[in-house]
DNA sequence: GATTAGGTTTTG
């Protein structure tokens, strides 16, 4: 900014006389001005905000010749520009014409044209760098009655602006080609250059000490309280602010309008504001502002350092380098004042029992309790130090997902409002950030039932009520996403989603767009046959034989011990059996043990074995068989007699085979309640019902693979499949459905199910797999969703048909690639 | 085209 500050009383004395003499009759007398320094701009820099705030634009038909044109500016179109007239000792006289601009306010051009004489450096400057056609904004002049009135038929004033008090601004002329309306530096004596500014108007603000009634301002200044806008008995909303400024009076601040987005975007005490065209008028012995014709407004942030980023939904505003300044100017100015509020918003961490706070949070589900109440749940990543009330309400007129309602880590706030703040919630959006204005927190205390004591068991429960009413700025507004409040929130938040990154974009996602907006999802189809995906709803309510592919969160699953989802089923029989403990198995060995005959054809080996002090059992022989000694795949298979199961086990991590026997003259196989065959750490059932055991030859030379299958088909026995059996109860935004996971488990785990029965590691990974889906003590919002394929088919049961659902076609994902367990 | 509200705690 430049400015030119010049000695403070100005005598006009010899070269005003030489005036008399001009065309335009300044009066001849001699006056005092006020101290009005010259200010020009200097590459678009802002002019002295306490000086512009005092100036007040006046239409040009409204001056009369008695006009206290102190403080007040004027803006036209210049329409006539006369010759410089020399006054000799480098004083200059210039007459020129503008007109009102606004012609739908002056409709005459009688009253909207008006002379304007400069005199001295100012008049030289203006027919050196102003043009017919420019729009100027002039401050600093006096009204005449103009003299040349019957002869023009302009004004019957005219403006008079000469030295140190008058300030001449030149704006571009909105008729201008594109090309022109590039910005181009004018420059004027002594060293200062007018910048013309593409059809911009100059704002000037005024201090909040320099209000007098009646009169329309513009203002910045620094948001002391506020009130989210409420709806009026008439026929707008109406925000209720207080500001203040560098002048430290506050003032309140009415502001109606019928546009919601049109009022002020206030987030918190301290925010800055800027007013343009507030009214000033006096209430109850005070200066207040309200909004008046052409009304617009402008916030920003209020933290010294913050960018300077205006918050409106004009589509055009100005905005520019003095409005960065008078932000700047107020943020520094603010920081050093206490303003800033009594009732910070703080974290629900920090909430004490019947406090009264802000809150900013995210909405996670709401739903109406009644008319006059909408349940709102929220967290803010933080936990309250006092347990959290739970509030039930029925789980489908929840929007969000109703198993919210669990608070498993006390991090879910649940939220009244009331009466006029229930039609602002009903607008919300799950996902969405918010601040909650003078939110109570309200302790309820609960007895826990079931115990005499009173003292130990009264239990303070947090609940928060946003009441009805505005008192205090009650209320609650959406905060934009980008606001440094909602980053700072959702850095919090995101250290939640380290189980599942998806979280918050799944809660920032409504789940009917997850096509749209893809979210990482813990499982992923593998069918190739494409169907709209469906609500668990949709899928419930469709006719069968169907497949579904669905996005639904694990709300529960079965068996818990993950060892008794392991199954036997036989291929031929489609018998599912449990797989036997080896508490029963071992009977069975036991139980053989009293077979120990001899076993013709067989080729032996025996081991006796001395009666074992520390168990039960008899001193025995053990007795290897087999079908030859060296010729062949016969070799490859060990017929075990005697053993126990321990014993079997032992053999069996030394040999490839082992097949348990018994004999009573006869070898032959043990019940099949026991594994017919040992390979290595697996063991191999055979179906009871459809196994036909034959023990009569050894296993056929055109055997190529000795192996499970090849055994069992060289003993008759019908193999039993091991198979992962579970049911998963799915839930989505529309239902729950219980499905099972059993054709397809093995790969949607990535095991086989043999693997799982025999190997520790593979129990792990679906354990691991499991604790993903569902993590142990976790609520809805921190399960991961998942991606599945589902087939809906009918089975009998007890005489009546019922739907079930099948997962198929559908593995997890490996985020985490699985860890190799080191060396021990 | 004027009017609305004019900070100041529900009582759930």
């Amino acid at each position: 900014m430049f400015s030119v500050n010049l000695p403070g009383k100005i005598k006009f004395t010899c070269w005003l006389c030489l005036l008399l003499h001009a065309e335009e009759c300044l009066g001849g007398e001699t006056r005092n001005l006020e101290v009005m320094p010259i200010h020009l701009v200097k590459n678009g820099a802002s002019l002295d905000p306490q000086v512009l705030a005092q100036l007040q634009p006046v239409p040009i038909p409204l001056l009369t010749p008695t006009s206290d044109c102190t403080g007040k500016t004027v803006k036209g179109r210049v329409i006539h520009k006369g010759p410089l007239v020399s006054m000799g000792d480098d004083s200059y006289v210039l007459k020129t014409v503008i007109q009102e601009e606004d012609t739908q306010q002056s409709p005459s051009s009688e009253h909207s044209s008006i002379n304007v004489v400069l005199l001295g450096a100012l008049a030289k400057s203006y027919f050196e760098h102003v043009s017919q056609g420019d729009v100027l904004l002039l401050a600093g002049f006096t009204v005449g009655k103009s003299p040349t009135v019957n002869k023009d038929k302009f004004h019957v004033c005219n403006l008079q602006l000469c030295g140190d008090d008058a300030s001449v601004y030149v704006f571009l002329s909105s008729t201008l080609s594109p090309r022109s309306s590039i910005p181009s530096k004018r420059t004027f004596p002594h060293g200062t250059e007018v910048t013309k500014a593409a059809k911009v108007a100059k704002y000037t603000y005024v201090s909040l000490s320099n209000l007098k009634p009646g009169i329309v301002v513009n203002i910045y200044a620094v948001v002391c309280f506020f009130k989210q806008p409420f709806q009026t008995k008439g026929t707008d909303y109406c925000s209720t602010l207080k500001i203040t400024d560098q002048s430290n009076n506050k003032v309140g601040c009415t502001i109606f309008c019928d546009k919601l987005e049109e009022h002020p975007k206030i987030f918190k005490i301290g925010d800055i504001i800027r007013l343009h065209r507030v009214k000033t008028q006096l209430f109850n012995g005070a200066i207040s502002l309200l909004t008046s014709h052409g009304f617009s407004v402008v916030t920003f942030d209020g933290t010294v350092g913050s960018p300077v980023v205006p918050r409106t939904s004009s589509r055009s505003f100005k905005f520019d380098e003095e409005d960065q300044h008078a932000v700047e100017a107020l943020r520094m100015w603010a920081a050093n004042q206490s303003l800033v509020p009594t009732e910070p918003s703080v974290p629900l961490s920090s909430v004490q029992p019947k406090a009264y706070f802000d809150l900013t949070c995210q909405l996670l589900a709401k739903a109406p309790v009644d008319s006059s109440c909408t349940l709102l749940k929220v967290w803010d990543g933080t936990k309250c130090a006092y347990p959290l009330l739970n509030v039930f309400v029925e789980p489908n007129t929840f929007e969000g997902s109703p198993t919210l309602s669990q608070n498993v880590e006390n991090l879910t706030a649940n939220i009244l409002v009331y009466d006029n703040h229930v039609q602002v919630a009903r607008e919300l959006k799950p996902g969405t950030y918010l601040r909650l204005y003078n939110l109570h927190a309200v302790p309820v205390a609960s007895r826990l039932p079931g115990n005499g004591s009173e003292q130990s068991d009264e239990t303070e429960h947090l609940g928060f009520h946003l009441h009805g009413g505005t008192s205090y700025g009650r209320g609650l507004r959406v905060l934009p996403d980008d606001s440094p409040d909602v980053k700072d929130l959702k850095k919090i938040l995101e250290t939640f989603s380290d189980m599942n990154d998806s979280l918050l974009d799944v809660w920032n996602t409504p789940p009917e767009s997850f096509d749209s907006a893809p979210v990482e999802l813990a499982t992923e189809r593998t069918c190739d046959h494409t169907v709209d995906p469906v609500t668990l709803a949709e899928a419930k309510s469709k006719g069968l034989p169907q497949v579904f592919h669905v996005k639904a969160q694990l709300k529960s699953y079965q068996p818990q011990k993950l060892y008794q989802s392991l199954k036997l089923f036989c291929r031929k029989c489609k018998f599912i059996q449990d797989v036997p403990d080896d508490d029963t198995v071992q009977g069975v060995f036991l139980e053989a043990q009293k077979d120990d005959g001899p076993c013709e054809g067989y080729w032996s080996l025996e081991v006796h074995l001395p009666r074992e002090p520390r168990c039960e059992l008899p001193s025995r022989t053990l007795t290897l068989h087999m079908f030859s000694q060296l010729e062949g795949k016969a070799k490859e298979l060990i017929f075990l007699k005697g053993a126990t199961l321990e014993e079997t086990c032992l053999i069996a991590s030394a040999y490839r085979n082992i097949v348990p026997v018994r004999s009573q003259g006869t070898m032959t196989l043990l019940d099949l309640s026991a594994p017919f065959l040992f390979r290595g750490t697996r063991r191999y059932y055979g179906c009871k019902q459809c196994s036909k055991v034959n023990l009569k030859g050894p296993p056929g030379e055109e055997i190529e693979v000795m192996d499970e299958n090849s055994v069992a088909e060289a003993l008759g026995v019908q193999l039993l499949q091991y198979g992962l059996l579970m049911k998963l109860e799915l839930q989505d935004e529309t239902t729950s459905l219980e499905t099972l996971l059993w054709r397809d488990a093995e790969p949607f785990f990535h095991v086989s199910a043999v693997d799982a029965a025999a190997d520790q590691q593979a129990q792990e990974r679906v354990q691991e797999i499991m604790e993903r889906l569902c993590p142990p003590g976790s609520n809805m919002v921190e399960r991961p969703w998942l991606d599945l394929c589902l087939s809906a088919y009918s089975v009998e049961e007890d005489g009546q048909r019922r739907t079930c659902y099948q997962i198929c076609h559908t593995a997890t994902r490996c985020p985490n690639p699985h860890n190799t367990p080191s060396d021990t």
